[in-house]
DNA sequence: CTACGGATTTTCT
DNA sequence: GAAAATCCGTAGT
């Protein structure tokens, strides 16, 4: 938060993003997404979190995505709805990665959300009170912990969800006029501050592992 | 800061 | 039965 040269956002601030911000090409959105403040009513409260990194995942022919070729399957199936519905799936037997959808129904595309900042104290405060617990059910120790969990608070895909309290109950949502799930305007992000890369943990995908489809501040 | 291995279970073949 | 859009602790530079 203090890293990335973020003030905190005042609570409330701004307004959701609407139908029209998804349904467009998922490059253009992600990019865009950077900056802006993902919403979600948790058992401890609403949490707030400023996207800073994303990762664009563009259809059937996207040989990183879940649904190259095609593969249409229970788990892939909200891939497929119009922009604005979340697609939250299972991995590494222990995480959870969230994404928003982009462009029309019948073409997968979606917007992984890799890392967040929290846009608020309290939302800082509810965060890290999530990642803490879930540590606690791996056994170990809160004192050990605090620190490096401070250090990491939501950024990677997996993290982000913890501290979100984001996970399969999340999944298949159309967030727009949700108001417990939803993305809202936050800080404005002039187009230089976006940086790109590779994205990541897509090894076998090929020639489009090299795509520069991730995209941070 | 990078590199490596283990954890853990859903999902798909 | 194998792989996975990850994370964490440890060890080394």
């Amino acid at each position: 938060y203090a890293g990335a040269g973020f003030r905190p956002l005042s609570r409330g601030a701004g307004i959701m993003l609407g139908r029209e911000f998804f349904c467009r090409d998922g490059l253009a959105v992600a990019k865009e997404l950077l900056g802006k403040v993902l919403v979600h009513e948790t058992k401890l409260g609403e949490i707030r979190g400023v996207i800073t990194e994303v990762e664009s995942y563009m259809g059937v022919n996207d040989k990183g995505s879940h649904t190259y070729n095609g593969r249409r399957t229970n788990r892939t199936e909200p891939m497929f709805r119009e922009g604005g519905n979340s697609y939250v799936y299972f991995t590494y037997g222990m995480y959870h990665c969230m994404n928003i959808t982009t462009g029309v129904e019948g073409d997968p595309q979606a917007v992984l959300i890799r890392s967040v900042e929290p846009a608020d104290e309290l939302s800082r405060e509810r965060m890290l009170k999530l990642r803490l617990e879930a540590a606690m059910k791996r056994g170990k120790k809160p004192e050990e912990l605090q620190k490096s969990i401070e250090k990491h608070l939501a950024d990677g895909p997996g993290k982000m969800c913890i501290a979100m309290g984001i996970d399969k109950a999340d999944n298949a949502v159309d967030m727009i006029g949700k108001p417990d799930f939803y993305v809202t305007e936050g800080r404005s992000v002039k187009s230089e501050q976006v940086k790109c890369g590779k994205r990541i943990g897509i090894d076998y995908a090929e020639e489009a592992a090299d795509y520069l489809w991730r995209f941070y501040l």
